[in-house]
DNA sequence: TTGGGTGCATGACGACCCTCATATCGGAGC
DNA sequence: GCTCCGATATGAGGGTCGTCATGCACCCAA
């Protein structure tokens, strides 16, 4: 059977793929999606910069967005989204500027849909606003972490405990370890972790060099994470 | 009018006062506050302990408390609450272990509410909902500036812009400057700002020397912000 | 009064890492 | 071909701050 709208049919699809739409009856479904589209990008497009107005509850249907504050002293990423999850929710909930802006880190899949209809899907859908608050916490949590990680650590320990960090979220057993495939350039390494590009360079090439961390084309692979975790122990 | 019993009569009260209950019926109010509980704490002591279960909603009717986690380098403190607010709801909205410790910086009185009547409230009172999210959305913007703050930049900045942000939560215009009527220890103001003791001694010994952040009796005071600001941004 | 505990203060030393500079390699564009 | 630019790499130097040590003031209890 042919589809007499095949755009329209993949919003569709990409609805019913997205976990926080997974709890709606089908024709709550049908209903967003005409309501709701698609949008493409590149790798380094900005999905919006801090201090935009968040009108849309974007969800990501294919590839990866990191969100970025710019400081003083440089850039820091505050977390890394991937498929099936909204992006800067709590934004759009309470109509506030982005503060933050999202940047793509590959090609990337959005679907988006008006504050309204959102609004309109949380008040009809108690479970759907069970799964935002449940991507909320999830979202606390990691940050904590990630403050605690900031901690006086050295540049060494942080690195080792983001790429476990990094491990246990997109990470796939390999045959030479642990690979994650994910393409971070040194720059968005240090980044994350809030040291300079020179810092992380050093410490990730004296990483290959001993293969505890190796940089491969678009992933990295982890021997042993167990190495790893010393490090991010302090020795 | 004498009421019965005066301490059901506080409980009552306590539920009137409360930001997130001021939705509420006067039925509802009165229901809650059969329900609820109310409990003193003293300085320095654990509202519960990282790893505990979240059992009770708890919100705070008197007092300041802060959020704890220790790490390896030390304790690093997520962040403050003060009278009014919920402490710890998306832990036990998850049903999940408290991630960090709560310990009280002063004398606290607590109201808690056991698990099953938040969820019943929740499930009545859809605007309940939507504050529980706002507050989460202040942890999350609070957390995502703290992060920003804690990159890089030096230990002057950092605490200069602990105390600027201090100073907009909880600053009050007096004679010499604004005034921060919270008692810090200096051990406390390292973990907010992830350094140590020594390194926070240093600055404020030093700023109270040159009159740019005096410390007093349970108070700070800040006689210019500007010369504040300047430090924050790094000279 | 003495003693222990806690918070504040200050100094010396040294490691870490940020800064600046330089170099190579690949790809994009003319 | 050429240059330009971004990403990676490596070295030298110097400042910041963490570590360790010591001392003082204060409070409370014995």
């Amino acid at each position: 059977m042919v589809t007499a709208d095949p755009r329209s049919d993949r919003v569709l699809q990409a609805v019913r793929a997205l976990p926080l739409f997974r709890g709606l009856s089908t024709e709550d479904q049908k209903r967003l999606a005409a309501l709701a589209s698609i949008r493409e990008y590149g790798r380094g497009d900005f999905l919006w910069r801090a201090g935009d107005p968040a009108e849309q509850l974007t969800l990501i249907v294919k590839g990866r967005v990191k969100i970025v504050t710019h400081g003083d002293a440089g850039d820091t990423i505050l977390e890394l989204f991937e498929e099936g999850e909204p992006v800067g929710a709590i934004a759009v909930y309470n109509y506030m500027p982005y503060p933050a802006s999202a940047v793509c880190m590959e090609p990337v899949a959005l679907l988006s849909l008006p504050r309204r209809d959102y609004f309109e899907l949380l008040d009809r859908n108690p479970e759907f606003a069970r799964a935002i608050i449940r991507e909320l916490t999830k979202l606390v949590v990691a940050m904590a972490r990630k403050l605690q990680e900031m901690r006086g650590q050295k540049v060494d320990a942080r690195i080792a405990q983001l790429f476990l960090t990094l491990a246990d979220r997109f990470g796939k057993e390999g045959k030479r370890g642990v690979e994650i495939p994910i393409h971070l350039t040194r720059q968005e390494v240090a980044d994350l972790v809030g040291t300079t590009v020179e810092s992380a360079i050093r410490v990730l090439s004296r990483w290959g060099r001993d293969q505890i961390l190796v940089t491969g084309e678009e992933h990295f692979v982890i021997p042993s994470r167990d190495r790893l975790r010393e490090i991010a122990a302090g020795r």
